[in-house]
DNA sequence: TCTAATAGCGTACACCTGTACGCTGAATGT
DNA sequence: ACATTCAGCGTACAGGTGTACGCTATTAGA
């Protein structure tokens, strides 16, 4: 009861996963990369491939939901660490950073699917910003005060910015990505500033 | 002189291009249309495609910047009805939408090979963003007074917010783009008063 | 008026693509 | 022990791709 034959699949299954992965990294989008090509690198015939998906679409909508799983469970450890002291917005901006860093590729293959190829594409790309910008704007409810609205539109600001500076790191070297971290710190706060002076204005009038 | 020659190749240079933003606007990825299909639509034989542009690349490049361009016509429009009384933000976004919505082909392209294909298109791409910014940011120095660092980082994230939003109309009716239109504002907004908040606070520290 | 230049065409070629079909050998369930 | 399942293979095919090459007809320039 092993499944020796399961786990076998399996492995085949992450080998064609990989496969894609390092073909993105290289320099083509997403839709220039062939079923053939990624069989190949993949070692098994291009036949073959249809025993674990039906399409490249198939293949590439996995890829998107384990790029967002992924770096949500980072946030979250982030998070965690937060909890015994340190800046949230500096922390969860380094860890966002250092993800991007480390799975460029499958990042990429997120923003630029994000207005591109099929709808299945973009909604799924959609939907794990969402979980992004509503992790965000429960922390800013719940342990900042905001008021839900104030909290929704902080949120998706700050996703707007963040996953922008994202894609601004693809090209760059360390040097030039912690820069941008800082930048972004800064944009952060920026935003977070506006947010409280908005707050006041609205508690005044009322 | 009347270069009744050179006037027929410009001619079919547009047909070319229009064959490329309308087949672009369908749903397939600058990357995935082809050198014969595009020709075919323009109505020209394939072979003929070479005697205006070298690659589909160069044809891409171009599509950027005649989209970077008329966007920056647009927004100049824009600023000068401003002179005469009206908020800035606001008719600025409209206008940015507006323009978006009208080209919706040629902007999908821009973000789209913002972060990916071959790195002269990122550049490109960049060079675009990167004029917008600069004139923004000349704005907020002249008219706003802002420290030149101060406004470097406000136009900055501005642009950031302001280009995703771009991206968030594509799939979207008019009534839903009203909606994100008047988002975006508010987080403009959002940002100007961190700003102003931000100077007000190094004021009193210096 | 005569010659050079050139936009566009048609043919041809080598290459790559997705996938239909039927087979094989090993793991599985009984 | 035996029958079933199924991951992976090889072959094959039709269709699309970029582009090299040489031709034609029209315009530009002398």
């Amino acid at each position: 009861m092993a499944g020796i034959r399961a786990k076998q699949k399996e492995k085949t299954r992450q080998a064609l996963i990989n496969a894609a992965m390092n073909q993105l990294s290289a320099e083509n989008g997403f839709s220039s990369l062939s079923l053939r090509e990624v069989a190949r690198e993949a070692g098994i015939a291009p036949t073959s491939f249809y025993r674990h998906f039906r399409d490249m679409d198939e293949l590439g909508l996995t890829l998107v939901d384990e790029c967002g799983l992924a770096l949500r469970q980072l946030l979250r450890q982030a998070r965690q660490r937060i909890e015994s002291g340190g800046s949230i917005i500096r922390v969860s901006i380094e860890t966002f950073m250092q993800f991007v860093a480390d799975n460029t590729a499958t990042f990429r293959l997120l923003l630029q699917e994000r207005s591109g190829r099929s709808r299945s594409f973009r909604l799924a790309v959609v939907r794990e910003i969402d979980h992004f910008k509503a992790e965000l704007e429960d922390y800013l409810v719940n342990e900042q005060s905001f008021t839900r609205e104030l909290a929704e539109l902080q949120s998706d600001t700050i996703a707007k910015i963040v996953f922008s500076a994202g894609a601004d790191c693809f090209d760059v070297d360390e040097e030039e990505r912690e820069i941008i971290t800082e930048k972004t710190i800064l944009q952060v706060r920026l935003v977070a500033r506006g947010a409280e002076a908005t707050r006041r204005l609205l508690k005044r009038e009322s």
